[in-house]
RNA sequence: CGGGGCGUAGCGCAGCCUGGUAGCGCGUUUGCUUGGGGUGCAAAAGGUCUCGGGUUCAAAUCCCGACGCCCCGACCA
């Protein structure tokens, strides 16, 4: 490939627009270009990456025994209807009508249509197990698409699913994806790691999320470094310590808190400290409001929250149900004396309490010498605080640490959710019918390529991978008007090619300054430099991205240099 | 959806406060020069100053509104 006809613009500023590293290469290095928020085309040399990307996903999954097909991205919202996601998925979903008035959607994910599909082509355990993939566009109308390909409107996606007559056989399905999903990551030059994971809207019983680690990540995550347990955020426990036994606890007590409503202000106005407070959030779980209480210096979180309480959907309660149910104003609210009674949860790091301070469902009043054993009736005491970084690992009490991830890919155990809403059903052996138990694994294509950026870079530039690299090799002409260089140049460009290894000749009349700053900002694995000087001194030079190793090869044994050291670089790929 | 910032040449920015001929750097084109880490010189092309309305003799600049982009937050009492 020509240098001078890829359509390869670089920048030497930073755009305005963009936040992390990643996102800034992408666009500097010309890879891609931004159509509008969340949009973006992929230039020639970005769409090579992404090739790159989705030919090792390929391989890993038909390795796996998935099989390929596509489905339509066109999707009539009635399916959603169906399985009960188009209240839940709404509003994130983009819809459209066709011109006879039909509702349709253009598809987030796929597994109504894969269930609609596979039930009808299924009806005997003898077709089962059956895995099947593609590799799409998908849109989804984010709440705030950012940091490039990171959340976009429309992104690629591959989708799996599996179908299995039991709970059993679903998960060796499951786990057949599980590693299929190590090695497409490890090929990729990423490394990713499994976390355990909330399933959200999607569903299912069980998930695990892929983590690439990065500052920038939009994603916590909990890990301990001596057993090795990993959980987002979203999911993640810890440890509770045992209660402490507390002397006698006073009566409860009123005391004017005129306008603190507030944490902060509570400690300030009370100078106290926020662990001795019970702050007390009213929310509304399915539309129905129940009390919530954490320490004052905890976060309840909702995700956790939603599934202890097998509930479809948590939110915080709205200023007017907050005042029905406490009788005050939002930031009194308190466990003792609520006007509307509500269940009352409390987080399991409470139990035993003793003279707290809490809001006291009055205006302007909070509490002193709260009990919860001897003041309040708790409902339950629950896991629904969000993990911080001093709490203790869940399995073997080592103290967490707290990591920030970008989430590659997700796998999920959906058991008959999906099946059932669309009856998906086989024949067994004894010719009885029988729902089918699925699984979903779904890698955001897209947001890998970035996150190998994400995880590779320096300050000249992007440090591709071999595997997933726009091209090997960058084959430099420093002068493009010296007959002698440009012929070595031009017959290295075609051995190499021959040979199957992708290289750009910079053939561009420009300073050897400019081409050595674009190679390394673009970030082939290989530059092989053909200059004038080099060539007296008896060779070519070859140098790599990663290493900065740099060494002269004369032209005759410069092809086989380049294949052996590109092979060593591959073999460190290798799952 | 709430808060903040930004919108001027392909890209990065100045000018706006205090209204009066639209600027700089990079890139692009042409010529010369240079040829191993963003060469140097010279010339040139390129603008509905996001859009719409208003104030004014006069608006990139002041006022109102819309749109777009980016960041933070999305209710933690």
């Amino acid at each position: 490939m020509r240098w001078s006809q890829l359509l390869i613009t670089t920048l030497r500023d930073n755009p305005q627009d963009a936040e992390i590293d990643s996102h800034k290469l992408l666009v500097r290095s010309g890879l891609v270009r931004k159509l509008s928020g969340g949009l973006y085309t992929f230039m020639p040399l970005g769409n090579r990456a992404l090739q790159k990307v989705m030919g090792i996903i390929r391989e890993e999954m038909n390795r796996a025994g998935a099989r390929e097909i596509l489905m339509p991205a066109l999707q009539p919202s009635e399916l959603w209807e169906r399985s009960g996601r188009l209240a839940t998925m709404g509003p994130g979903m983009f819809r459209l009508k066709d011109r006879q008035g039909r509702l349709m959607a253009l598809g987030p994910t796929h597994e109504e249509v894969v269930t609609e599909l596979i039930s009808s082509e299924i009806n005997s355990y003898r077709q089962l197990p059956c895995t099947v993939y593609q590799i799409q566009t998908k849109f989804r109308d984010e709440i705030r698409p950012r940091f490039g390909l990171m959340r976009a409107k429309e992104f690629i996606m591959k989708d799996a699913y599996s179908f299995d007559v039991s709970f059993d056989a679903a998960d060796k399905s499951y786990l057949a994806m599980y590693e299929a999903y190590k090695r497409i990551f490890k090929r990729c030059g990423l490394a990713a790691y499994p976390v355990e994971a909330d399933t959200g809207d999607i569903g299912g019983k069980w998930s695990h999320e892929f983590m690439v680690l990065a500052d920038s990540g939009e994603d916590g995550i909990a890990s301990c470094p001596a057993c090795g347990y990993a959980a987002n955020l979203e999911r993640a426990e810890r440890k509770v310590a045992e209660p402490e036994p507390v002397a006698e606890c006073p009566a409860v007590e009123e005391t004017a808190t005129p306008g603190v409503h507030t944490i902060d202000d509570l400690v300030r106005f009370l100078k106290c400290k926020p662990k001795q407070l019970i702050k007390t959030l009213v929310y509304l779980v399915d539309g129905k409001p129940v009390a919530v209480m954490v320490p004052g210096d905890r976060d309840v979180n909702e995700p956790k929250l939603r599934r202890i309480l097998n509930a479809k959907k948590v939110e915080l309660a709205d200023d007017a149900t907050v005042v029905k149910v406490t009788g005050a104003p939002v930031g009194f609210a308190g466990p003792v004396g609520l006007a509307v009674p509500v269940p009352l949860y409390a987080d399991q790091s409470l139990q035993g309490a003793s003279d707290r301070i809490a809001g006291a469902n009055k205006a302007d009043t909070h509490l002193l010498h709260v009990d919860l054993a001897r003041d309040a009736k708790v409902e339950a005491f629950l896991d629904v605080v969000t993990v911080c970084s001093h709490d203790l690992c869940p399995h073997c009490g080592t103290p967490i640490a707290i990591k920030r991830g970008i989430e590659v890919g997700h796998v999920f155990k959906l058991g008959t959710k999906y099946t059932e809403a669309f009856g998906a059903k086989y024949l067994d052996e004894k010719g009885e019918a029988q729902l089918m138990v699925m699984g979903c694994y779904g890698i955001g294509v897209t947001r890998t390529l970035q996150a190998v950026i994400e995880q590779s870079h320096d300050a000249n530039g992007i440090i591709w991978p071999v595997s997933v690299a726009p091209a090997q090799v960058a084959l430099l002409l420093l002068d493009p008007k010296d007959p002698a260089a440009t012929e070595v140049a031009v017959k290295l460009e075609q051995e190499l090619e021959a040979r199957g290894i992708d290289t750009v000749l910079d053939d561009r009349e420009e300073r050897p300054g400019v081409k050595f700053k674009d190679a390394d900002l673009i970030g082939f694995p290989l530059r092989v430099v053909v200059g004038t000087k080099g060539l007296a001194k008896g060779g070519v030079e070859i140098k790599e991205r990663t290493s900065g190793e740099t060494k002269i090869e004369p032209v005759e044994s410069a092809v086989a240099a380049i294949e052996a050291t590109l092979a060593g670089l591959r073999q460190k790929l290798l799952p």
